[in-house]
DNA sequence: ACCCAGAATGAATGAATGTTCATTCTTGAT
DNA sequence: ATCAAGAATGAACATTCATTCATTCTGGGT
């Protein structure tokens, strides 16, 4: 699965350099996208213009065309790339083959999810920008949920695992799934609209907060 | 505080009259503001223009421009009211002078939020049509914590008492209550990117879930 | 019946934007 | 050194959209 952490913060200075170089499409692609969600961060969806992106790369408005079909269609990728980066991070956590002890798994995993690799203003702008327009566009529904369905799946069934290991009571690993992804869906919208309201370590003692109360024994 | 579940639904009639009619201009300002608020579910904030808001309407293009001032100003007013209208129906059940039993207020707010009024996929839509722009758009952000600080606050407030009354321990009410909020938040979401896998019912249930877990004794 | 303040209209305007494509340039193979 | 494949460029084009404003129309006051 993809780095989690590849670096969007900043336009390569080859931007400067006047020279005309000639690279592999597949990097020209990555780069023109990681120009994207820099456009969609710091201006909005609805504000990106092409020559925006293609300057923010460095390159000429022709060349967005050449790898992606259309504007439309270097959105859509965008999207596909910045969820398949965050839903695949937390996969890779909750498969687990590196941390075998459950408790550890679900820090593990509440780090990835409101650590500095997602919290990123940046990544945050792109996911909610995409949400925005969900409602109103098929296309993007079907990109997220394709994603989502399977995080969901393997969340309830780390839950579940925590479930029998605990002996817990009372406690339904399905519903309790849709609860913390719902949190921290929401937690990430309180980062984004109202930093100021709350801080990025209240937002991780409010979900371990609700991990301990579902899992006293293995959250301390 | 405005009547919490207005009728934004469907266009007036008055569409299909030719005839020229002249009225007060609180009364267009609403009309165009509904308008823009179904254009932005159907279509999305980004594809919204003035022509499709004012078609909708059933109004000639110049006439928003004379209300307000450009669509900037129309699409920042649209957002006000739909914030104030989905706080202030919160805090109006908050405050409660209607209900006395906490438990009950509680059920009260919990039908509210996820109740038809503002599940409404419209609503849903607009509201994070804008916090995806909000990022890039310190005026969204202004707005919508504006009347969030105060609904945070009534919350607090609520589940202060709850805890009193219920004699509740290892609580705190100002961290719960972030953490109902985002819940919530991150529910609304859910029930607007991926209905299928989120029913109404189950987006209840889970917050319910949330609610009887803090407060055993209130909710049954 | 008449009038006029101002509400409403919509064709016209100019700016912005997505897309195209003829041309230029680069690079690795021969 | 030469060449061809195809990567990269950016001026030009067509379209779309927000905004303007000269004109038309309405309804309450006289």
């Amino acid at each position: 699965m993809t780095d989690a952490s590849s670096a969007v913060t900043e336009a390569l200075p080859e931007a400067n350099s006047k020279r005309r170089q000639i690279r592999p499409k597949a990097e020209r692609r990555q780069q023109l996208i990681d120009a994207t969600i820099r456009c969609i961060a710091q201006h909005g969806l609805s504000a990106v213009t092409m020559q925006m992106v293609t300057r923010e790369a460095g390159l000429s408005v022709g060349i967005a065309n050449l790898h992606f079909e259309s504007k439309d269609n270097l959105l859509k990728e965008t999207l596909r790339f910045v969820a398949e980066e965050y839903h695949g991070g937390q996969i890779d956590i909750m498969e687990g083959g590196d941390i075998p002890d459950l408790g550890e798994r679900l820090d593990a995993l509440l780090d990835f999810q409101l650590g500095r690799g997602v919290t990123q203003r940046q990544k945050m702008s792109v996911w909610f920008a995409y949400y925005g327009e969900a409602g109103a566009r098929p296309v993007y529904q079907k990109i997220v949920s394709t994603v989502d369905r399977l995080a969901a799946q393997k969340l309830e069934a780390l839950f579940t695992d925590i479930i029998r290991e605990g002996d817990y009571h009372g406690v339904d690993a399905r519903e309790l799934a849709t609860g913390y992804s719902a949190l921290i869906d929401g937690l990430h919208l309180g980062l984004l609209v109202t930093p100021r309201e709350l801080s990025k370590r209240r937002a991780r003692a409010v979900a371990r907060e609700f991990l301990r109360r579902a899992f006293p024994q293995h959250i301390h």
